[in-house]
DNA sequence: GTGCGTCTGTGATAAATTTTTCACAATTCT
DNA sequence: AGAATTGTGAAAAATTTATCACAGACGCAC
């Protein structure tokens, strides 16, 4: 545990002179495909190097090693880390602070997270989703819950800049049987359900699937039951350090669908956005500086 | 040797659907941190996915393998591949996607936004804003605008649970000022007010410095006139490439807010929590399961 | 070339671990 | 209530690892 510094790799080129021929042969083979080769079997590992068993085993050792699994842990360690940083790690974002402190913690969470989410993400099921918004002849519906009500207040107030005919129901309210009544086949609806899922938005998800209607779904990686009846679900990792789950995955991706929606769109929308400015203008509602 | 095509993380995500609960908790195991967790011993996957040995050695065998070392076997060969593949990958965050993808400079836009933020937040005042915030002998006022509402309100429904005699305010309604007639000297208003900055939230922020109040603000890199009136300042950054400002920033210290607020209240918060989650059983409002 | 010490491979074996499979009980979903 | 899924505990099978003793190979000095 002392040494998360060194890799292995580190320590083998380190040593690399210091060794026989046969340790030599087999260190290079081992970084050869580093770290591939060093994970699968001592056998294995032997042959390839054109070494004997006996000469893994010994050098194993000589590198400090308990024994080969114990090299194998070390080695998927490294491959774990490198794997959630393809650049520098073990920055501190707050560098004012400690590295423990929470907002160290809690930035590293959230950026493992967009990190993973995009990973995971069909880009182009997320373009799908951008095309269906962004389709002004379907009326667009935007539904959240309890919890993400706020992302899909988010989204809706800029969608309403961008585009008409839409429309912003929240699945806790009793009063969304109503909106369905006039949702039509090929309307929209995006959807926001993550843990704990709401009874509510799977009904109403269901029944706007009955009426013909395409879903988008923003949910976690647990996934919404939602996501069996939505044409396509974008699924973004919430873990964070703290009682709750974290929403800013799920703003990243909202946003982003908002900036692309609007360059869909972007002849219809500047007008738009035109006349709001000019709006704001007359109203003084803003103050144009400090 | 057929298929150097469908990656195994491929597969995995392509079955999702008709996974089983167990057999999805272990898929999503195995993606969390892929593929270093597929290369360990079989019992320690289990483990690391709280599933059963024999559900993963069942799993393994229904993703068409001979065995677990088969599947071994092949993720090395992965592993060696990607190696080889100069890079291209660790460039880019939705690897599917070319760099000029919209869900690529988005997100390097926001990561950047973050980095930048961190880098010039004093934690010491971050420190102080969720000490203030915490306080329960202080009435909590959560302010948010036209845009900003959407995370005032977030920081709102979190702090309800958290901790008792608090009040959302919006800067855009015309009742504002009722609420300011009940708050005393000592209260703490969290406001936000990002570009384009709003007059009415600047004239709240002034009467209530009148009536003695604190004020801990969150804003944009260009802040607010409020800053002035504000005993601690939260500077977020915000440029992306939209025709909007990102919130994600500002929601990623906003939760980051709450989780610490939780912590300072640790005590008295649990229970809430704790009741919180009996209503919602018995009410029957969420879904434990998929 | 001889001798010496070190290094390495062989083949075998014992020990340890891991994988696979079973039947049955418990749980959860429908 | 019934069907499907999952966990338990255990045991057997298979594989892998660790060691050993010894013989051959090699480098090197004389």
């Amino acid at each position: 545990m002392a040494d998360a510094q060194e890799t292995i790799s580190d320590r083998i080129q380190h040593q690399l002179d210091a060794l026989t021929r046969a340790e030599r042969q087999l260190a290079l083979s081992i970084l050869e495909d580093y770290p591939a080769s060093g994970l699968g079997p001592l056998t294995a590992l032997a042959k390839g190097a054109n070494v004997s068993v006996p000469t893994v085993a010994r050098m194993v050792q000589k590198l400090g090693f308990k024994g080969y699994p114990d090299f194998q842990t070390q080695l998927r360690g490294e491959l774990r880390d490198s794997a959630k940083s393809p650049l520098a790690k073990h920055e501190t974002w707050a560098g004012a602070a400690p590295s423990e402190h929470i907002l160290n913690r809690f930035t590293d969470a959230v950026i493992d997270n967009i990190r993973s989410t995009l990973a995971h993400l069909n880009p182009a099921a997320f373009d799908e989703a951008c095309a269906l918004v962004a389709d002004q002849s379907r009326h667009l519906y935007i539904v959240g819950g309890r919890i993400t009500h706020t992302l899909a207040d988010y989204l809706f107030m800029h969608m309403q800049v961008i585009r008409p005919n839409l429309t912003h129901v929240r699945s806790t309210s009793n009063t969304w049987p109503h909106y369905l009544l006039n949702a039509n086949e090929g309307d929209v609806f995006v959807i926001f359900d993550v843990r704990r899922y709401e009874n509510n938005t799977l009904k109403l998800a269901q029944m706007a699937r009955a009426r013909g209607a395409r879903i988008v779904l923003f949910t976690d990686q647990w996934r919404s039951p939602v996501h069996r009846l939505a044409d396509v679900s974008l699924t973004c990792r919430i873990i964070v350090p703290s009682a709750w789950d974290s929403a800013a995955t799920t703003m990243l991706l909202v946003e982003t669908m908002i900036s692309a929606v609007q360059t869909l769109n972007w002849e219809s929308t500047k007008d738009r956005m035109q006349e709001l400015e000019e709006m704001f203008d007359s109203t003084k509602l803003f103050r144009k500086f400090t």
